[in-house]
DNA sequence: ATAATGACGTGAT
DNA sequence: AATCACGCCATTA
């Protein structure tokens, strides 16, 4: 079920520049929709965009959070091979 | 339209 | 510092 709001996650998402880390807030906020981190979350569990680098967004206290793809342990080592400490 | 769920966030214990 | 509880928004049944 394709939304605009997923939509515009998955577009903000795919503007992260490599290497950096974005909140889930901080992308909520930037599609227009601030405090909605939860629902950033819930479309990047339904979402499997290759194009979408989803394991650039972390939590807002700098924790990896979830992914859908090996777990965490994958999203970090992803990180990691950007040059982002974690 | 209502209830339940989930890759979060902040505050309190 | 770690853990528990509540609140937030969008999606799905």
């Amino acid at each position: 079920m394709k939304s605009h709001f997923a939509d515009s996650v998955r577009e903000a998402v795919r503007q992260i520049p490599k290497g950096e880390t974005r909140t889930y807030g901080e992308v909520a906020a930037a599609i227009g929709r601030p405090g909605a981190a939860r629902a950033v979350g819930t479309v990047m569990r339904d979402n499997y965009d290759p194009t979408v680098p989803c394991h650039r967004v972390v939590l807002a206290g700098g924790k990896l959070g979830q992914y859908n793809r090996g777990g965490p342990e994958k999203k970090r080592a992803l990180l990691r091979a950007e040059g982002v400490a974690v």
